[in-house]
DNA sequence: AGACTCGGTCCTCGACTCGCT
DNA sequence: TAGCGAGTCGAGGACCGAGTC
């Protein structure tokens, strides 16, 4: 195995101070060509790496980018069960931070205490937080001089964090007039929880704001909530709309996930989609088109979303902005078989 | 901002020597209890909290483990993307880790060196390996005396490393005995690659042993492979069957991604499920139940395997053994709507 | 004498740990 | 035995001084 070389065997292989090979290694210009030129060659000959570790007590910045999940609950660690649409964001945000030269670390939330403590004993440079979280840790997070990225989050906190979302309020705006230029009125809209969740929150406005434009009183009876995004919780509602909502006819779920359990429930149940029942989802995720039918949905680019986040974190943290950065992202309807004109 | 308070502060304020603070916090029997109490008030009321970096570089290990996943392609990184295997895998990765108090840092496989570099330069403590990698990464990496456990791999490289995996023939079996057992013959298989693929291989493996038992003789032009496990090569494979391969009557495939491209692309001509065709798959993805038909497939608990491969490298890394482990996890048939008896 | 280049000395980051008292 | 001082891990960089024009 080979001994770790250290930047004091380069120095003395290149005859020159560890200061030298420091200065020369960080683009420093206080070298002479020369030197400098006999400093590579001896890197490359012992096959120098510096010790990131070393690097990250002496910059006291260490490389490393933090991606913080919710977890609803602790006992049972569901980061990405079921949740496609987190697998396809940090799949964007890795392609960006190791293009970078950045490592990509992951933890799924627990206390605020301990993701603070996390920040400062490991030295993350920057964080970025994919969905809401508790109030408390946004308050928490303030101490922090470390760049954070907020991702579909609660917009009060614009004020203090960078903000990457899309347009969710016309995402459910276009989901909701698509069914009612289809001919529906009676329109549920089923989410995932509408305090807690800002992104359901969002797009409860577009499809309120859509039911009125159409002369449709929107009616508390035609919302309904989960407590999480998953199929079996659509798979269950669709259940529930079946027994107890026999007026409805067309559904507009918060996520493709929810849409897809909802519409299982029902095709069990003898139903036609879309000829008894029109449904549309959010998200786009890569099923929707495979399901049968296939789901219309609201597509925004999660992929995209995840680069977006990433680069505005590492620009922060390499101060090429100071100020904060709100993007949103837009959507798009995209029609397939899930939908058709009220029968 | 809170200063940062190192542990000579702590000394300080508790009156000992930095020293007696690092014995004290290390669990090390050096120091007296009445001075250890005064000691730990003081951490207490300073709030101190060791920063790592240092504790990484003084001890030489990071309390970090890298898990790295296979990149096809470099130019878009689709870690997760269509990919709800690793995602489930990462779940049951992050959550052991996280409880034992290390940190979970992942990265696209770039290239032997780089990734080589990357666990030196990091410190990083273990490794997971997440699927087959070129095999001139596994040579490479025999040169590093840190714990690296392999999911999924070829088998070859056991006496080198750790190795979590299902017993993929076994799956292969009871997914084209339940077909062969319904009266099929004419069963294809389709895979991601036989050659670079080792579990795909197991699965053929298995696949050919239950045709052989039943009489029916394995047929190359029943086999079939797809550049990479998605739900478009499931469907453009789907067409391609309709189209040259009328005789095929049963689909066993290697993963259920795959199975539901199939399934999509025969549904779309009009083909039903399972009258007119079988098809079994492999994961059990959560999806696999939600689809229509629901999908017959052999189920292997990828959270659990997450578990399995995540505590032993925990474990290689503390030395609780030190002979090299072998995990082989079970396999179930799981039969749902798309498989029945031929008609 | 001043400014500028080049390179080295030495202390720092924060915690661990050997060996001495 | 308890406790401490000093050196270590590996690198960064402020400061200083020698040489040059």
């Amino acid at each position: 195995m080979g001994e770790k070389i250290t930047i004091r065997d380069v120095a003395k292989h290149a005859g020159v101070s560890a200061a030298s090979v420091s200065y020369v290694l960080n683009g420093i210009n206080k070298v002479s060509d020369e030197t400098k030129e006999r400093i590579l060659t001896a890197v490359k000959e012992l096959n120098y790496e510096p010790n990131l570790t070393a690097v990250s007590l002496s910059k006291q910045k260490s490389n490393m980018i933090g991606v913080m999940f919710p977890l609803t609950d602790d006992s049972l660690s569901t980061i990405f069960k079921d949740n496609h649409y987190y697998s396809e964001m940090i799949s964007g945000i890795e392609y960006v931070i190791r293009k970078h030269g950045y490592d990509l670390v992951i933890s799924g939330a627990s206390s605020p205490a301990d993701c603070l403590k996390w920040i400062r004993t490991r030295n993350i440079d920057g964080l970025l937080f994919l969905g809401a979280f508790p109030h408390r840790l946004y308050e928490k997070m303030k101490a922090l001089s470390n760049p954070i990225v907020l991702v579909d989050t609660y917009e009060r906190y614009e004020r203090d964090y960078h903000h990457i979302s899309v347009d969710d309020e016309y995402g459910g705006y276009l989901a909701t007039t698509h069914l009612v230029n289809l001919g529906h009125k009676e329109i549920a809209f089923v989410a995932h929880h509408l305090v807690n969740s800002p992104v359901d929150k969002k797009r409860y406005i577009g499809y309120e704001k859509a039911l009125k434009e159409a002369g449709i009183t929107p009616s508390k009876t035609f919302v309904f909530e989960v407590n999480e995004s998953s199929f079996d919780n659509g798979y269950n509602l669709g259940n529930k709309l079946l027994k107890d909502h026999k007026d409805i006819r067309a559904v507009f779920a918060s996520s493709d996930t929810l849409a897809l359990g909802i519409m299982k429930a029902l095709q069990e149940k003898g139903k036609k989609i879309p000829q008894d029942y029109s449904i549309v989802g959010f998200d786009d995720i890569t099923f929707s088109s495979y399901a049968s039918p296939s789901l219309t949905t609201i597509r925004q680019d999660v992929f995209n979303k995840g680069v977006v986040a990433a680069t505005s974190v590492i620009q922060a943290i390499e101060h090429r902005f100071s100020t904060l950065q709100h993007v949103k992202l837009s959507v798009e309807l995209i029609i397939r078989d899930s939908t058709a004109k009220r029968g």
